[in-house]
DNA sequence: CGTTTCTGGTTCTAAATTAGAACTAGACGT
DNA sequence: ACGTCTAGTTCTAATTTAGAACCAGAAACG
């Protein structure tokens, strides 16, 4: 009675991506990986975790697709975690948490590592959401459309019924 | 000796992040909210969530500052859950997880709901990392600069010493 | 007004998950 | 050939979770 619920078959994209990699140490790795890590040994002491967590979290990503082992680029016998092409496609969100994150998680002053473009050593551009004609949007000039169960539109956003609207 | 690793002080962004938003339930709960659910038991059967998790996870992200409770807008005496400015920042996380989602985790024909623009009702563009000066870049045109400690820029990832490299 | 139902929680319990230590097999280095 | 390193697995204790039961105050009802 206390297993977690599985996003595994909902109805909405943010739900199923979170059932791959929603968990707490998931993005972390997957972070890593983007910043050239690929041993099992360097995920874990750059991130601190424990060996018997990251061992599942690893089989756990390879079973989903995210990363796959490969033949050590060392040329030892070891294998490498390497991004497949479905992980490396997880680099947005990596950026938009950072985006996020260095906005404001972050007192004035504090310093922090940002992401920059390695061809001019200066940062990237602001994440931005734009309409197909290329207008910049903002959340609420955007809708959840097509929505199954577990994605309720705005629109329909349930409220206990409540007839009256005295204040008292 | 099992209480969750914290990533409060950790000096990489997307671990402060994740810190704040990075649990199971956080980032459904806020994309419900952008969805215009505002009421408790409205998250809780949207969810089916149990309202002590609920419960929790509400207090969290209110004491995080992502979400603020305010008198509810029918004018009952019950309070509604809204988001804040920083928690209606985190829309980019969310359209990036859902770009992520729609891409992989649908098989063909299999459909799903997508975000659209109100004004045209046309879906809106995909999400894309730029330049300063406006040119796209990818993963690997990119690197992390200025890293504290849990932070590695791919430059210096870390490998088990391994001096020879013959495959035998 | 008095009673019933709904809302928004809190508390309790059993099961699952986690962190960390200890152990191990096979690869490496010398 | 021997000792060390890597990449795990296994074990235990503590924490977290899901779900049910409980409860106080607000709203609806007559």
């Amino acid at each position: 009675m206390a297993k977690r619920i599985s996003l595994a078959d909902a109805d909405c994209p943010v739900a199923r991506a979170l059932h791959v990699i929603g968990d707490w140490w998931s993005l972390l790795i997957i972070r890593d990986a983007f910043d050239g890590v690929r041993r099992f040994s360097a995920f874990q002491t750059g991130l601190g975790i424990a060996k018997g967590m990251l061992s599942a979290r690893l089989r756990d990503l390879v079973e989903r697709g995210v990363l796959a082992t490969e033949p050590a680029s060392d040329g030892s016998a070891y294998r490498d975690y390497v991004l497949t092409e479905r992980g490396r496609e997880l680099f947005l969100v990596i950026v938009a948490l950072r985006q996020w994150g260095e906005d404001h998680l972050y007192r004035r002053g504090e310093r922090h590592s940002f992401l920059i473009d390695v061809t001019n050593g200066e940062p990237v551009a602001r994440l931005e959401l734009r309409s197909a004609d290329g207008r910049a949007l903002r959340w609420n000039d955007t809708r959840v459309q097509g929505a199954g169960e577990k994605c309720k539109p705005r629109s329909v956003a349930p409220r206990p019924k409540v007839t009256s609207r005295r204040r008292r």
